[in-house]
DNA sequence: ACTTTTGTGATAGTATTACTATCTTTTTTG
DNA sequence: CAAAAAAGATAGTAATACTATCACAAAAGT
């Protein structure tokens, strides 16, 4: 993780720890605007003096949560598809991983990863959607989100080396990997994917593979 | 425009007027988490109970313009592609004027349409990220966005009537034809599109249709 | 063992935000 | 010209997003 996510590692104490499970809770409970350091204080007994120690505010603890969750997903994503010899195979993978709900992975007992990806879900936009998105990216605060699109673009260049977007299209599916099932939540007419039978996810990852292998074959 | 955007139709009065036209111009220079009521009602010699009574709070109002902007184009696809018989004409139309950049309309005085759109692409997404998502869609504060996906879906229906995601895709599109724009400003890494030289919306627009026609097609 | 450093807690304080309330004055309209 | 609607003036409140200072306890270094 960059060392500019933080003032103090959280992960290196118990109070940094405690900060970074009760924060995905609340967050995921409460949505980032009603979601305060004061509040979070309370609820592990601390106080909102400790909680600044390790983050600057709470833009920037979300920012943390949602580059951890790509450093996740790409670390994954490095392992499935390491001995993977076909790339539309490893394309497929890939998607399915970036698509697909997430469960409790207990190599994390910090971190709800369901809860997590909710987060990344309703408020990850967030992260960029303001005025000082050029300083966070100059310190290399979206590195994560960056290097994961840019790996996914590589094996879309292998599967046709003259595809002219490949960036563009990942990011693209990317953004929809999560928009779209935020879509068939709360506003379900601007997709097909019906949030309450099956699995949205799986629909979702379907979709979006067909959307990149019709883009991208010659 | 919806009855539930407002408190009083901010059209109707000179105050109202001046509230619109200030308001978009200091939320584009400010950024919407910097811009407040009282800072607006500095800028027009007027006071915050004055806004007050418009506008519920700076949420309210911001959907206000989003729902204006996504009004606007809806109306102007179906004018430029009322007598089009092509459905792939229809849709190379309304692609074009969803990414291209927009430039001032004298026809509506109130408002700065680049400045607007610029609104759009940095603070869209905000006005349905929230907790009061679902309050807000029911009283119909979405039903711009909503209904220029399902009017271009329909097109897209029509290329391909099997083809099984045409509201998934659209939407993608509609949300890519902004954030492709923001990315190649801010985090240029996730995008082909270059944002200094040439143009980039038009570039973008080219992207979006390929990306449609190849999905949709049989 | 002792001192220094580090981490945390406790408490207080400030500027700003996002409102709400009330009252007066001005403008519009029937 | 009276009544009603719109706008302005002013004040006040609870919450937010911090910053600052001091004290204390545990861990680390010598």
């Amino acid at each position: 993780m960059n060392q500019n996510l933080f003032l103090k590692d959280p992960q290196d104490t118990e109070l940094g720890r405690k900060i970074i499970s009760t924060s995905i809770t609340m967050i995921d409970e409460l949505g980032l605007e009603s979601f305060t350091f004061k509040k979070l204080s309370g609820e592990i007994n601390s106080t909102e003096a400790s909680i600044y120690r390790y983050f600057e505010n709470k833009h920037k603890l979300l920012v943390y949560l949602n580059a951890w969750y790509w450093n996740w997903m790409e670390y994954r994503i490095e392992f499935m598809t390491n001995n993977v010899v076909s790339a539309e195979e490893r394309l497929g993978i890939a998607i399915k991983l970036v698509t697909e709900k997430k469960e409790y992975d207990n190599s994390f007992p910090t971190i709800d990863e369901p809860a997590l990806q909710r987060i990344v879900i309703n408020e990850s936009d967030k992260t960029y959607l303001t005025k000082q998105v050029d300083d966070d990216n100059k310190v290399g605060l979206f590195r994560g989100f960056k290097s994961l699109c840019k790996r996914i673009a590589q094996i879309v260049l292998e599967l046709n080396p003259k595809y002219p977007y490949p960036h563009s299209l990942v990011s693209t599916m990317l953004q929809a990997a999560h928009q779209q099932v935020f879509f068939s939540e709360h506003l379900p007419s601007l997709t097909e994917h019906n949030f309450s039978e099956a699995n949205v996810f799986e629909e979702n990852g379907k979709f979006l593979l067909h959307m990149i292998l019709k883009s991208v074959k010659p």
